[in-house]
RNA sequence: GCCCCGGUGGUGGAAUUGGUAGACACGCAGGACUUAAAAUCCUGUGACCCGCAACGGUCGUAACGGUUCAACUCCGUUCCGGGGCACCA
């Protein structure tokens, strides 16, 4: 009897289909059954169902996860294994726009074509359980699973999502002492209770918005006007859109968001509870982006009121506003010097005035304008001199008047002592200077924003505080407003500039550019510590969205600053000493601190905690942990997703409320968006007003109604209804509930989830981001959805090209193209070929082209060009072009084609055998642009469903992308027909019986022998599926059946075991072999075989005997032997003797079980 | 640039804990069966050397170095490939 795999294979499926085999229950509803057995839930990636179809790389981990579940089910678990499809999705809506069928309509028709490929290969999905996220039954859900978020906060204090309305009750009792504002930008900071009540319904709202887990606010969008619509930043091509190249640009749109950020902290600390690859957790966690620093404040420098005009000013006009960016660089010097070398009373005073023990912050020999003060307090507008000996002659004291009146015209007070006054009576002079500092207003109090910059100041983010004094300049995001603030006249219109071609750009090219730009504002900042001046840049790489849209830039130690610095002439000075070369940057954090005013000597390690400290008692910094993360947007312009169910009336969000749900959507005419960037859902006045007069629940939980309420015209994104699918297959059909309680209590985590890595941080942290919102809210019991992760790598098509003869002057022939073998192409490259033979290719390629005559030299041959063109994987052998069907590919496009390779340097048309064409090949994504795919269908009727489950997995371990090459499936299909034949004798042999083969199984007792190949496979298989090793168990079952084969064994008792070990990889054939072996009930549901170590169990083992660690001979010992007789056999063994060469051995080493090692 | 993963015959890959490198399969070569082909079966197949052969030897897991009685496996340096992040502070 034949392996008919086609009638087999097509009976089991319809006869599993019919008997529900794999039905699976929960406890409550089961049979009684289900309950006792312990669960386990093995989860594919939801697939959306593309129009393409399934090529070979898609089923490779659903026949993984499979396999696992099958051989789950075989070791006695209730499995829950379901499938089902993300329906809503921009494909579908994009193909409605361009053919007019619905994205209904298309998508039903793609999920019955994926529904019958995926069937195909003979899948146990429970298909009772199947979901679609697009129907309404499902996205009801959705939306109430949003609503849930809507209504909820992030209390810090609890660290848990909870209900809202306990934080209105909080707001009622106490304002938001307890519960900061989470957006510090926002208009409003704090407020009392009292406060809280005042406000209107819409301040109200306004502020709940600001803590919601989904809310609504503004983000930039890429807006095409030309196509009326938001485009992905992967539709932004080079600042234009990637389908009809039209102008984006950044535009601001109300948006939904999910607050994910508030679960950063505990997105990072569930990856140490999870089982996902390191890689994949890497992945999340950088996308998290956690890192600690300081925030660390700089007081800004006022800049030059007049832009410096030559060098050659009149002495008269030197004690006028003038000349100041001509010293500037000689007081810098200066003023260093004079804080290194201070008077005796200077310092003196300085003990008492330093580090805000007067309460305010004291400068020592500050530069202002082009003075030196010796003390001043910007803040409060005082100038302290403390009298120097060289203060009292004539010319000198003109000099101090004329200062005086000019820093009064600043608004500057002088105080003046004497240095008598301060050594004799420095308490009272530091009295004085208190009083007169607390009698003066605060600059930062009275200046208002926009103005006046004396007090300005920036606050950068860095993770190292402990390079504080390597810091040489400054560079801000060139977006903030800030930079209009302090950019000097000098620097306006380079500033201007540079931020016009900034704003030019997308944030792409920004992000991508590597030539380093930037334009100096003309502001500094202040060093709080040592009174540096650091000139203040703009440059496009830093973003304002990260941090504080400014950073600290400490060249000597960061790669990055260190090229600005160089590239635009900025001193570096060095703070690590020896760590620091002048040649590159070096992140060192091992260095001692040198140049570091009070940290000199500080470990850096060290250094970074006592900067942060004084900053908090300066309160010009604090700790801060920073998180590169955003919040999630959550709303799309878009037609073919969840509607959101939410009404706006006066600008206040009302949710509808659950007995409301689903909101459907409605069906629309046309796909194209609404006015103003809003959805195409904007344009269905009916629909959108649909709930007027709504009555919504109001804050006390009133009822109020809501006049002239529209729905919300945004739809949800396609990672909304894949945030929880998992659930919903525990529970599918519920109209009660989203998933019950006592439902998902059962089945839990999903055990193992199977599916690319494209997913890592999209789908995977915003579902896990969803299910712990769910469990702080107290709808399941579980805070991570999935506990194991595996990672399927991708098959990679193996592309083939030919090569085609281009002419840039035209060809005569050009209905005949002339297509080169690779071979050909690459002796050639190679320079391979000999002269005659490079003759003769110009010479045939030549006389096509059209002015062949005047082409007199070879230095013509550059008139051509050889093109490589992808051609159907499915037309080539190997390498081999079939050329009869290259012929008839496309419509006969290349019916007439002429081929030549380098052994015939002519048409290939001749007799020769080596008259083929050799086509090059590449490994790359698998895509039918490439044409490189290879349709599971094709393999699955060529071969059988159960061969092409087998080869998928023998291709290599699931987790590693590997290119597909259907030449080795042969090999598997032979093992399968090798296994029948173990049941069965060949047709031709048993042609007496007619068409039926002759059964040759027997119910003899099976050998020692036989018992063993059995155990030995029961235990290598359950070990490899176990730990996803299949491509190992596949060459088990081969190495089994060949075994077996030479055994000559068909013993009922161990043909038996052995198919139900295969049911897992190939169920089919398994319940075929199963069924006529004479069993009852389905193999499915058989026992998975019991290892018994007692049939491989061996008394003696063959030693590999290695001299010096090279194995020169083998053994056969009992392992019962001891050392000493080891020694003494090895040490008689001729091939032992023959290496010794008369000499004693070192010493012989002997691991029991493993092997033998004489050492000489 | 930074981070992670990987590199083994002509090919896909195996070697699970440091213990016989190349299981299993493809491909290729030779053979059997056949009028022939397909199918099936058998033999060989990492490279090199010696040799009639048996037997044997040398090299070999990207490269180099180290640890070890013993290294594909552990450590260091370098090269190459893939993925992630990308002037992210």
């Amino acid at each position: 009897m034949e392996y008919k795999f086609r009638e087999i294979e097509k009976k089991w499926q319809e006869h599993w289909n019919a008997t529900k085999a794999y039905k699976v229950s929960n406890p409550s509803t089961g049979s009684g059954q289900a309950p006792l057995k312990p669960k386990f839930y093995v989860l594919d990636m939801f697939p959306y169902p593309s129009g393409a179809g399934l090529h070979v790389g898609h089923p490779l981990g659903y026949i993984a996860s499979d396999i696992y579940s099958r051989f789950k089910r075989l070791k006695g678990f209730n499995v829950l294994h379901p499938m089902g499809y993300d329906a809503f999705g921009l494909p579908a809506e994009q193909y409605a726009i361009e053919h007019g069928v619905h994205p209904a309509v298309s998508t039903e028709q793609n999920i019955a074509n994926f529904r019958r490929q995926l069937d195909n290969i003979g899948f146990c999905y429970d298909w009772d359980r199947e979901v679609r996220t697009c129907e309404p039954g499902y996205y009801k859900w959705t939306q109430w699973i949003f609503l849930q978020l809507f209504n909820s906060f992030y209390n810090r204090v609890t660290n848990k999502a909870e209900k809202i309305d306990g934080l209105i009750a909080a707001f009622e009792k106490e304002g938001n002492a307890i519960h900061p504002i989470p957006n510090s930008q926002f208009q409003i900071t704090s407020f009392t209770a009292d406060e809280w009540k005042a406000f209107d319904e819409k301040t109200q709202q306004d502020i709940l918005m600001q803590y919601r887990l989904a809310y609504c606010g503004y983000g930039e969008v890429n807006w095409c006007e030309a196509l009326g619509t938001v485009l992905a930043n992967d539709e932004v091509v080079n600042g234009v859109s990637e389908r009809g190249g039209h102008p984006v640009v950044k535009k601001k749109l109300r948006q939904w968001y999910l607050r994910i950020t508030e679960y950063a902290d505990r997105l990072l600390e569930g990856l140490e509870r999870i089982e996902f690859s390191e890689s994949m957790k890497e992945m999340q966690s950088n996308w998290i982006g956690k890192s600690s620093g300081a925030e660390i404040t700089f007081d800004i420098k006022k800049p030059p009121l007049t832009p410096p005009e030559g060098e050659n000013r009149p002495a008269s006009e030197l004690h006028r506003q003038t000349a100041r960016a001509s010293t500037y660089g000689l007081l810098k010097e200066l003023s260093k010097e004079l804080k290194q070398s201070p008077t005796e009373e200077e310092n003196m005073l300085w003990q008492y005035l330093r580090s805000h023990k007067t309460g305010h912050h004291i400068r020592r020999q500050h530069i202002i304008d082009q003075y030196i003060v010796d003390f001043v307090c910007l803040d409060r507008r005082v100038t302290i001199e403390v009298d120097g000996g060289y203060h009292n002659n004539e010319e000198q004291r003109k000099y101090d008047e004329a200062r005086t009146a000019f820093l009064n015209e600043l608004g500057f007070e002088e105080m003046r002592f004497a240095n008598e006054e301060v050594k004799q009576n420095t308490d009272a002079v530091v009295e004085k200077i208190i009083q007169k500092l607390n009698s003066k207003p605060s600059v930062r109090q009275v200046s208002s924003p926009g103005g006046d910059l004396e007090g300005a100041s920036l606050t950068v983010y860095t993770t190292r505080p402990d390079t504080i004094f390597g810091v040489d300049f400054m560079v801000i995001a060139p977006e903030l407003d800030l930079v209009d603030q302090i950019k000097s006249a000098a620097q306006t219109a380079a500033v201007d500039e540079y931020i016009a071609y900034v704003k030019s750009r997308s944030e792409r090219e920004r992000q991508a550019e590597k030539k380093i730009t930037g334009v100096f504002t003309g502001a500094y900042a202040v060093n709080p510590f040592d009174g540096r001046e650091i000139p203040i840049w703009i440059s496009e790489y830093v973003l304002a969205g990260y941090g504080t849209g400014a950073i600290m830039a400490v060249p000597c130690g960061d790669e990055r600053d260190f090229k600005f610095a160089k590239h635009f002439n900025i001193p570096i000075s060095n703070i690590i000493g020896k760590y620091f070369n002048g040649e590159e940057a070096n992140a060192t954090k091992d260095a001692i601190l040198e140049n570091s005013g009070f940290l000199d000597g500080t470990p850096m390690r060290e250094a970074a905690e006592i900067v942060i400290n004084k900053l908090e008692e300066l309160e010009i910094g604090k700790r801060k942990v920073n998180y590169k993360m955003r919040d999630a947007a959550f709303s799309r312009q878009r037609y073919w997703g969840e509607p959101f169910p939410i009404v706006w009336k006066n600008g206040i969000a009302y949710p509808l409320s659950e007995d409301q749900l689903p909101l459907t959507l409605p069906n629309v005419e046309s796909y194209s968006p609404g006015p103003d960037g809003e959805g195409p859902l904007a344009n269905i006045p009916d629909w959108i007003n649909q709930f007027e007069g709504l009555q919504v629940p109001s804050f006390g939980g009133d009822l109020g109604e809501v006049r002239g309420a529209a729905l919300e015209t945004n739809t949800m994104p396609g990672y909304a209804g894949s945030s929880w699918y998992f659930l919903r297959y525990m529970d599918p059909h519920n109209d009660q509930t989203f998933c019950d309680r006592s439902v998902s209590d059962y089945w839990n985590q999903v055990d193992i989830y199977i599916g690319g890595t494209e997913h890592a941080v999209g789908h995977l942290l915003y579902s896990r981001m969803w299910t712990k919102a769910l469990y702080d809210l107290g709808h399941i019991g579980f805070d991570e959805p999935f506990k194991k992760l595996v990672n399927q790598g991708m098959i990679q098509g193996s592309s083939r090209f030919v090569y085609r003869v281009v002419f840039t002057k035209g060809d005569i022939n050009n209905d005949a193209p002339l297509f080169i073998s690779f071979n050909l192409i690459s002796k050639f490259l190679n320079k391979q070929l000999t002269v005659e033979e490079t003759n003769e290719l110009f010479q045939i390629i030549r006389e096509r082209a059209e002015d062949y005559a005047d082409w007199t030299s070879v230095k013509n041959k550059v008139d051509f060009l050889i093109t490589p063109l992808h051609v159907d994987v499915n037309i080539v052998d190997g390498n081999v072009l079939d050329i009869e069907a290259f012929r008839k590919w496309r419509n006969g496009e290349f019916a007439n084609a002429r081929f030549i390779n380098y052994y015939t340097l002519s048409d290939l048309d001749s007799e020769k055998p080596e008259g083929i064409y050799l086509c090059g090949s590449e490994v790359e994504k698998m895509s039918k642009s490439k044409f490189n795919t290879v349709n599971p269908d094709d393999l699955v009727t060529k071969y059988g469903a159960d061969t092409f489950r087998m080869y998928e997995m023998f291709l290599g371990p699931v987790e590693i992308s590997k290119p597909w090459d259907t030449k080795g499936i042969e090999g598997v299909h032979r093992f399968l027909k090798k296994l029948w034949r173990l049941f069965y004798l060949p047709a031709e042999a048993s042609a007496k019986e007619g068409d039926e083969g002759k059964a040759i199984w027997t119910n003899e007792k099976a050998t020692d022998a036989e018992l063993k190949v059995l155990h030995k496979t029961i235990k290598k298989i359950e070990d490899d599926t176990e730990r996803f090793s299949f491509n190992t168990g596949v060459s088990t079952f081969m190495i089994a059946v060949n075994e077996l084969s030479d055994l000559k064994c068909h013993k009922k008792e161990i043909l038996e075991q052995l198919l139900i070990l295969l049911t897992p990889y190939a169920p089919h054939v398994s319940e075929e072999l199963w069924s006529k072996l004479g069993n009852g009930g389905s193999i499915l549901d058989a026992a998975f075989p019991k290892f018994e170590a007692k049939y491989v169990t061996e008394s003696t083992k063959d030693y590999p005997v290695a001299i010096n660690g090279k194995t020169r001979t083998e053994l056969t010992l009992d392992l019962s032997i001891t050392q000493a007789e080891v020694e003494q056999i090895v040490l008689n063994n001729e091939v032992v003797l023959k290496w010794l060469e008369g000499k004693q051995p070192k010493k012989i080493i002997y691991v029991k079980n493993k092997m033998i090692n004489v050492v000489i």
